[in-house]
DNA sequence: AAAAAATTTAACAAAATTTTCACATGATTA
DNA sequence: TAATCATGTGAAAATTTTGTTAAATTTTTT
């Protein structure tokens, strides 16, 4: 589980860190929105706890800007207590709220209830492009989009290690087994089918040239 | 269990799907009865938290064309108290009844009763489509269709886990119990013989392919 | 115990998927 | 720029998976 914390004050990003770490939570950090959404766009992150009043870009920028490219779970910090309910009206998709100062372990405590609520990732969600898991189906623009066995468990793989470059033998073995003896370039051939079937998104399956392919969904 | 809220005001579905989600339940949202409708339709709803004045599709309007689609149960909520008779009067099917403004906490209580009182589901109901799980009966355009014991069983299961991609290995567990030891394929023929029976509906189970079998049944 | 119904198995047909391979295309380097 | 190397692509061949049928077996009913 990989968890981003927004904060403008060194200190405070130090200490909830210290204590994510402690329960050994992967822990990445951003000083401001503009970071936070590069961080969000380039590393799979699980939870952000997002301090709403920061220089540069705030809480609020931030969560809207993050509705446009993906969902994730958000615990919203802030100095006031009235900022409460303009959270919860505005409908920025916050799932808990906690006013400084807080003592950590209360933190701690509405971390793993956030996680706990949203642990059974069902759906992939990225725009119109929704990857369920439980149906083992994809949809883009609506529409369900058909792919084979092998297709459906490599655009898995994918997604699971997105930004990750993964060679063509790491494929081989995790997607077709250990146990299989073929030809390398086998993949080149599913990749030129899954991208066909990814239709307006094919690039978010980039080549990566003497090594093999990794999956991105934005730019 | 997964509720659908339907209430014109951001503010009102953020804190109950708040209050929802602390209790573990999910949580669907519709701002119309025709969102409301569409949402129904679609996925899998055990309860729906019904306001009865809006804009576009009013609380009546959307009981009365939910009962065309499905039997589902039903708490309305309304600004007006003296609306209570008219909701039972008109014998919308509605369960239960509160004013606004209401606490979170009545609501939960009552959301709890609801459930519990309707926790046997005696009906699925699609179009023309009617399994009865009381009388183990399935019929299909007022026509009684035969299922034998193993074809209802599986029927049924299918149906407690709509839209999920389920495997042969997921079925013969659950549906002919962790003592078989049969093989594989015993279950294509049910399949084969299931699809038979459900006629014009025969393509609500999907072949998922390398996988096993899903139902869904709309489009 | 016989008959009927339901279930399971096995075999084959049909359909879909996977793999291979040859060649095209595009990138990189000398 | 030519040579080289890695990847993209299309189509046939090989393989796998599923659909279907019919026969064999088990269970239930009469």
């Amino acid at each position: 589980m990989k968890i981003l914390v927004v904060d403008d004050e060194e200190l405070i990003r130090k200490v909830i860190r210290e204590y994510l770490e402690n329960s050994s939570y992967e822990v990445e950090e951003a000083c401001d929105g503009e970071e936070a959404i590069e961080c969000i766009k380039k590393k799979n992150i699980d939870l952000m706890i997002l301090d709403i009043m920061m220089p540069k870009k705030d809480g609020y920028e931030t969560l809207k800007e993050l509705k446009n490219i993906r969902s994730l779970p958000v615990i919203a910090l802030s100095a006031r207590k009235e900022e409460y309910d303009k959270l919860l009206g505005f409908e920025l998709g916050v799932d808990d709220y906690l006013t400084k100062p807080f003592s950590p372990r209360e933190l701690m405590a509405r971390v793993k209830a956030v996680l706990r609520r949203n642990k059974e990732m069902n759906y992939y969600i990225r725009k119109d492009f929704v990857l369920d898991f439980k149906g083992h189906s994809l949809k883009i623009e609506e529409e369900e989009v058909k792919l084979t066995p092998k297709e459906y468990e490599l655009l898995v793989y994918f997604i699971q290690n997105e930004h990750i470059a993964l060679s063509r033998e790491q494929l081989l073995n995790k997607v077709w087994g250990y146990d299989f003896y073929g030809d390398d370039r086998t993949i080149d051939t599913h990749i030129k089918m899954l991208r066909n079937n990814l239709g307006k998104y094919r690039d978010w399956i980039i080549t990566v040239r003497g090594m093999g392919y990794k999956f991105e969904s934005e730019e």
